[in-house]
DNA sequence: GTAGACCCTGTACCTAGGTGAAGAGTCAAG
DNA sequence: CTTGACTCTTCACCTAGGTACAGGGTCTAC
């Protein structure tokens, strides 16, 4: 039994503002759902779903457009199948691309704790040094395989 | 000889304007530089690395402040290096679940790619999906603890 | 020594992503 | 059938992150 949800439990559910929830419909993130005869907006467990995943997508750094795009990404107005394809596919390239920047940041600071450790920062930004200069690190005993990506 | 770029110059190599660079030092992301006595700014490599580091950052989610952060993580200006540790340690678990929510993004991607090759995609939003259906299989043997928010 | 490009400060304005309040209708419990 | 919580729409306002003048000084090359 979908749909039984009110504005209110539904925001409620996904950790979000009444507020935020009519300001997503404005902008198409979430599409206009159905009404009681008061006008009262009625919801079912997908848009929590929904919700929480615009909530995580955005903390990755999507804006809202973009995330309106990644949930638009089905068949159906006008849209083919191998369009969607090659939106996916794009759109994996830029996940990859910030996985792989994440992963030179954590790595940084990786690098970060262990000179903390080994006596003190003393490079004028230790974060760019360790970021920009991968060779500055003075001999560590042994290599460890980094693991790829 | 470091220090020989003019704010023009600075936001060229850095691919910004030279009005975000004023912003940024007035939000504290940037050192207020030298400057010639004519007052004009005088900037040096360092300063483009660090312009480079803030626009990496935001693509990747992170917000000024957080940024601004990341930057100072040094010893200096009443900072202990237990401090900067923690703080440090702190952002590599932000790091990596950002690392970890893109790595499901990318998978949910990747299942969508295979489905319209295999013939169209029928669910209703095949990224959520893809993103949030790996558990619902019915029945579930035992309580899982639930995670916090 | 002046034209054109560049820089200064200050202030106003812009987009994205919301937030809050006003004024009115709706729902559910007692 | 009333009271308090909830919802409706509209509109104004807010923060973050810039962007664009205006009015003036500098620099460099001719």
């Amino acid at each position: 039994m979908p749909q039984t949800l009110s504005i209110g439990k539904l925001a409620q559910a996904a950790g979000v503002r009444v507020t935020t929830v009519r300001f997503y419909e404005r902008k198409g993130l979430l599409p206009p759902p159905p009404r009681r005869v008061s006008g009262y907006r009625m919801y079912g467990d997908a848009d929590v779903q929904r919700l929480r995943f615009i909530q995580e997508a955005k903390e990755l750094g999507f804006s809202l457009h973009e995330i309106a795009e990644l949930l638009a990404l089905r068949v159906g107005t006008g849209r083919t199948c191998r369009n969607i394809q090659q939106h996916a596919v794009h759109k994996i390239a830029d996940v990859d691309a910030k996985i792989r920047q994440l992963n030179r940041f954590k790595r940084a600071l990786q690098k970060l704790v262990v000179q903390c450790e080994a006596g003190g920062t003393q490079g004028a930004c230790p974060i760019l040094d360790a970021l920009e200069h991968p060779k500055t690190v003075p001999a560590p005993p042994h290599r460890n395989p980094q693991r790829s990506v």
